[in-house]
DNA sequence: CAAAGAACGTAACGTTATAACGTTGCTAAT
DNA sequence: ATTAGCAACGTTATAACGTTACGTTCTTTG
């Protein structure tokens, strides 16, 4: 099964700042792990789906809720974290640490290692790419000779909306 | 009072890589707090020390058993984390978000944003800055119209030791 | 069909962090 | 000296986040 409707269109425009619809990037998401032979269930897509359409970073037990809610689907803690991992190894959403939450990726089909934003006043989270920090960080981790697996950047302030609105 | 011994020796060398004696690093943290004003209490130098002694990143309820072997002192969650929020509020300690863990800061008197590398494999982790790597998120937050406060940069792989041993 | 493997369900538990409120101990001004 | 004020610390309970262990279902494949 595979979901009808709008076309997956891989945004190839590294500025673009991830406005893309809901419902594209979770047909980019089947559309890869069709590719890649690995199961996108019911379960994976609904937490995907929900986390796009939250518009901000969400905890494991909102996503329980969430559920609950949606679909009056009780669902146990240990079922949303399998699913968010399954989600993460296939690079369809990131955890930000400092927060204990987790976003979908925008840019799934790219191999990255994404910048997070994060205002502490509403919450909201943008991701971008720098491939000039992820050098520098090489960089720096060969002057100690450390082999690095995986990068968490997160940045946190007030974003542009929150500083207009003077509400920080 | 104030601490004998070991002087405060203020390393200017960006390249140090931390090699410091602990005393000397609390002297360092008394006499900082002491310019500043702020208190370094018993309870917050006993957990600087401990976590200069660790060697590795540690839990809040790590210190907690630390503190009840070294002081027959039972200390409740909410006694360690106040000091330790006090500690960081110094830049005398950092948390490393992904590992739910706390570090002491190899350069409080610095304003730093770290960046750290954590070795999976043996939970050592090494602390650098690097005034480029600031630079480029500055820039990229300045893209989105971001004011920053606060960056948190971690770095996950395996460590020179531990690459040279094999073990990983 | 049988065997195997992946995904999911469920109960209990472990770990990390905070809320709410009370106590101590110092300072400082009268 | 007395007390008002304040910062730090103590104590209990609980919230928030995450995992272990084990059982069930569903599909795939020989």
């Amino acid at each position: 099964m595979t979901l009808r409707s709008p076309q997956p269109r891989p945004c190839k425009d590294p500025d673009c700042r991830g406005r893309h619809a809901p419902a594209e990037r979770v047909a980019l998401a089947v559309s890869l792990c069709d590719a890649r032979g690995t199961q996108l269930t019911k379960l994976r897509r609904q937490i995907l789906e929900l986390l796009w359409e939250s518009g901000r970073p969400a905890g494991a037990y909102e996503l329980i809720e969430a559920l609950k809610l949606r679909d009056s689907r009780p669902v146990g803690p240990p079922t949303v974290y399998r699913a968010l991992e399954f989600l993460m190894s296939q690079g369809l959403v990131a955890k930000i640490e400092s927060r204990n939450a987790y976003v979908p990726c925008i840019h799934p089909e790219r191999q990255h290692d994404c910048l997070f934003f994060i205002c502490s006043n509403c919450g909201a989270s943008f991701e971008m790419e720098d491939a000039r920090i992820e050098g520098l960080i090489s960089e720096n981790a060969t002057c100690i000779g450390f082999r690095p697996t995986r990068r968490v950047i997160e940045v946190e302030g007030t974003c542009a909306r929150c500083i207009a609105a003077g509400s920080a």
